[in-house]
DNA sequence: TATGAATGAGCCTTCATTCAT
DNA sequence: CATGAATGAAGGCTCATTCAT
């Protein structure tokens, strides 16, 4: 049991590291001490420091990207799809709170070809996610006057800060700030 | 008058590089071969590196500190006080577009001292800010049925994720977003 | 009898990348890489890479050995043996060229004791050698105003620089090499 | 006088170093410890521990070029120039017989670009060294029924083979030396 | 016999900072 | 005021070797 997984306990460790201290602040002797294990059983499982950043891009782009389509793909009313896709990208940011943390703070530490990876990929579902809004503003329900772009931004910042303010396990539970935040985004985004 | 120059020259040449490549990856010695200037010159203006990115965020802290006080001592009713707080904060974000990547990200590379000054007084800003939420609420302008931390929280995201979408002089002016995303917020947090 | 090709193809594999990259350069994972077996087999069959390498020079010197012993014990004339031996030595060396190229490059990876044997060997080479440039000055068909090791170290350079320059399969075929290297060799060795 | 030229004494510790042991087996730490300084200052000089390596090869390489340049300029018949670069070559390697030891052995340890260079660098040589053959066999004072290429490494074989056997301050002069093989090069030359 | 996960010492290199000039 | 050579601690990473299975 104890060393059942050391890959695991690696990632789960320098998630924990990471978001603490910083991606630069923290050392691989950090991370290995941590995980109980030496420097070489962690180059044993990731070829570097770098990877072990990049995997927590990953695994957090393809979680949004595997959610965003299924939810788009039940074919709902924009508004409606809209809803569940901004509930769901707020409770998943704050399931994922630490990797939120080190997502949004250590881009620029990544490798140039990773960086390059994770900008598509967040470019890819900021399309996906425009598309809802179009499809919106064509079936009457959101704003026109508005670009998209704003439009995007001004709900892409909300899961973006969470990591800024939110406890989880403080006083406002995690479904709850979910609808908080997705009811006043519809609010602003809906037309008149 | 030259001496003057240098000291500006290091701080805007930091602030450009911090903001590209990130403080870490960013040596003492890109930025005197950015100012043109020896290391000699910086340490005798800049007591470390870590001073020369306290002073970015204490430019920004003092600046946004002014703004916010300045416009509530107008005495202006609590929806008109907040609407020219939004577009101020988000017109001097724009402005201020270098500084603010920095500001965001960099947090964690600040010594421990300077991080809590930095922390004390954003809580002070917060505090501010909150003021007229609460204002505005007991005013019955401002909906009741959401936390005022989710509130305060919808807001300051979006200056925040600024320079992670907006590009000044692209196709969006610097007053139309600052509008924009001033109107969307309001229109959420408006009373039904 | 696959254990035996285990070990053979560890030594060829062995033999080949140190002579590419250098002993430095190759690692004991490209080895068992190149090779098709795990660590665990080559730490079956040797004790560590130095013994990689200790096993190239073993076999070089007691081929060397061998074939110089037999020349001499033909008892034939001085140089007539000379002229068996060079011929011999370079064949040998263009058969053995990715043996001789690391043979010459990296005897000081080898350990000490190591190194010891194997310049107690190649004295013991020398020494034979000698004897033959003695006997042929003795009977007056070497010259004798040059010292002896000038004389030996006059033909040994020359299938030591051999795997600076020849190309097997090239131009220039084995035979005609060895020839011509013998021929300049005595051509210069002649007393007048 | 004691730190007066901390780069010269970098470059003579690490020749010393690189030819007793190799280049693998000498580490960064040993060089600076040998010269009597510290890490930062060897870096401060030198970009990379390879950098060391290359300027061996570059001063080399340099050397031998403007000699035999040199020679060639006076428009001496073949057979007297070869006889002066002969010697010439001999003296050389034997003044600088640490770096020669180094430039045999450790060009497998060089970063790829650099090797190129040396290669390159070195087939220029040749080429000049194989033009006064080319002349000698057109004068018809050199043999002309061996192949060039088995020429030219009848005789680079010796100054290579030096570091092999050699000692400075031994019972053969340098001068000696020099003659001695020179003269046994150009009796295998010689037409008949 | 053979595996390959894990060790741990050592390596090259970087870099903020100092200080004699 | 300003220089830049030199410091020295720390960092990421490699790799021959071991050992439980």
């Amino acid at each position: 049991m104890k060393t059942m997984n050391i890959k695991e306990e690696l990632a789960r460790t320098s998630v924990e590291l990471f978001a603490r201290q910083g991606y630069a602040k923290t050392s691989v002797q950090q991370i290995v001490d941590a995980a109980g294990v030496t420097k070489g059983a962690l180059y044993h499982y990731f070829n570097s420091k770098d990877d072990l950043l990049f995997d927590i891009y990953d695994r957090i782009l393809t979680l949004q990207h595997e959610h965003l389509t299924e939810i788009i793909s039940r074919g709902l009313p924009a508004a409606e799809t809209m809803r569940l896709v901004c509930e769901d990208l707020v409770s998943t940011s704050i399931d994922w709170i630490r990797e939120g943390t080190v997502f949004f703070r250590s881009q620029h530490m990544l490798s140039e070809d990773r960086l390059e990876e994770v900008q598509r990929r967040r470019r890819e579902f900021n399309k996906a996610f425009t598309g809802i809004l179009v499809r919106g503003q064509e079936d009457g329900v959101f704003r026109t006057d508005i670009p998209i772009p704003v439009l995007a931004a001004n709900f892409f910042s909300d899961p973006h800060y969470l990591s800024y303010w939110y406890s989880p396990g403080g006083a406002i539970s995690r479904e709850a700030v979910a609808a908080q935040l997705t009811d006043l985004y519809l609010a602003g985004l809906q037309a008149k």
